[in-house]
DNA sequence: CTGTTAGCGCTTTCAA
DNA sequence: TTGAAAGCGCTAACAG
């Protein structure tokens, strides 16, 4: 790391004044090609890096946006981070990453420390019981996912259409005998929108609906599946591929071969390890990229609050 | 978000001059306590923000660090992530992360983006074919995890241990037919590194090496399976758990109910699908705790060069 | 097209 | 103990 080049040195070097070399970092289009093709020149013999605090400050904007997550290692918002990540890295963005780990109190501080930052924007990720006030009043300077809100906009995933789409593809099969397995309906999104699209799902299809609910693990799925299963039962609708590895596995020991699996989440383990499962790709990246975009647009002012649906698709 | 204030709006409404605010922003103990008191009491109400832009601009640190990572959902690499995560924010830094997605070039990239944004240090993760020399420039302001070098400070995992460790475990069992699969040696960590700690412990016990190596898929691991077992097999150990995901899942088809498997990782989720395997921890969470504490001794100058190597343990 | 001149919000002498 | 003033490195009028 050498010396700290300013713009000054560098205005010296090529023998201009230190606007010009501004103008040229900034593609100021009114600088005679030759100058700037000095200048550019002169950066990089120098090796010279703008200071982006010095920028920032400046111009007001940082060029970052702040993403709070719940947890890294939750392969859903992995995924959805890669694709925010893609996008707005493109627009020439960066992103600090902070973990919620499940905690309003920690998402609040974390919004607090971003603002300090000047961030342009955040994308939050939402979790049963967060504290949406603080994000709301961001306004058009946030995104939300997976969580309700009028005030700021937001990317949700289609947990009706997730449902809906193993089980009628069950149903295509002329399966009558489908039930489910899932999370608490105190969760709001994971837990009670997808047991009320499976409930509504059967309603339509006049079908008795069967179900349990329970902890997001396998251990949790694995012994609900023995209170579910009849005899007759055909398959089990989960309300994630977490979940389905539990029930798959016990029906793997009980030798069910007959009864067919669906999860949500895509992961390719799911139907590698078990062949008579499928999974729901609920659209994790697509919708990172979502919201990224949305957020990217809503920054740079072409764009008002709105409310997007994730589209799910069979793996 | 309201209107920004700015230090010489507090300091009006508290009646003082913006240098005492400053002081009072940067616990300079040299302010009356009164004082202090009065404009604390100002800020909290406000709600007034200090522009960390502006801060970093003059006292040269954002409290930022840039991590490096190969791809978000890598298991290992989230867990470490997580952990440095923790070290740093306590210490009072935020983190901005990038993908390098396996690319030298996408990593230079980054660096220099990293560089141009002042951040304070950088955490890099290592992968088979990066440059690391644009990391080493950074001299004491970089950690680097799982990959050789000299020049700057590394944390390691212990390759060897963790495969002698399963190894071991094999060997107290009285076992003396063990194979192994892994990735191709091109790999150097992965790859190399865990097959030669393989074959010196087989040296070692008077085991006849037999192993395979392929790509880090489970698909791979199945397929090679085949090649690799004999009548008499007893264990298998296996380069990571993607690996032995898929040789259980051959074996289980086989009915090879007495051959034990491990892998590498501690994903929970091995051991409870398939009963006969265990899982060693080659101590990713730890890993990045550690790297973050060095870099963080570092930068405040306590510490120099110094290269750590991750202990594993049994899951 | 380009140089000069103000600041952005903050920290840090330097006097008072 | 405090205020005034001088910048940090950069961008954005404003004149040439």
């Amino acid at each position: 790391m050498t010396q700290k080049l300013t713009i000054l040195d560098i205005a010296k070097l090529a023998g201009v004044g230190k606007s010009t070399v501004s103008r040229v970092l900034t593609n100021d289009p009114k600088v005679k090609p030759e100058t700037r093709e000095k200048v550019e020149q002169v950066i990089r013999e120098s090796g010279y890096v703008p200071s982006k605090s010095a920028q920032a400050m400046r111009g007001g904007s940082a060029k970052v946006v702040g993403i709070i997550l719940s947890r890294l290692d939750s392969p859903s918002e992995n995924k959805a981070v890669s694709g925010i990540l893609e996008v707005i890295y493109q627009a020439g963005y960066d992103a600090v990453i902070m973990e919620s780990q499940f905690s309003a109190e920690k998402t609040n501080e974390h919004l607090a420390v971003l603002q300090k930052r000047n961030v342009d924007g955040v994308i939050v990720f939402g979790f049963s019981g967060c504290d949406i006030q603080a994000v709301e009043s961001l306004e058009h300077k946030a995104v939300v996912i997976a969580v309700d809100t009028d005030r700021v906009s937001s990317v949700g995933y289609d947990n009706a259409g997730i449902i809906e789409l193993a089980m009628n593809r069950f149903i295509e099969q002329d399966k009558r005998q489908i039930s489910y397995v899932g999370v608490d309906p105190s969760d709001k999104t994971t837990g009670l929108m997808r047991l009320n699209a499976y409930k509504a799902c059967c309603e339509q299809a006049s079908i008795e609906p069967r179900y349990r609910t329970g902890q997001l693990s396998h251990e949790s799925a694995y012994q609900l599946t023995d209170e579910l299963i009849h005899s007759d039962t055909q398959a089990i609708v989960c309300a994630s591929d977490t979940l389905a590895m539990g029930v798959a596995k016990r029906l793997q020991e009980l030798n069910r071969t007959d009864i067919q699996v669906s999860g949500v989440g895509a992961t390719d383990l799911l139907s590698f390890i078990f062949p008579n499962t499928f999974s729901i790709d609920p659209g994790y990246y697509q919708a990172g990229r979502a919201s990224a975009n949305l957020l990217i647009q809503q920054l740079s002012g072409q764009q008002t609050i709105t409310h997007l649906t994730q589209q799910a698709s069979l793996q």
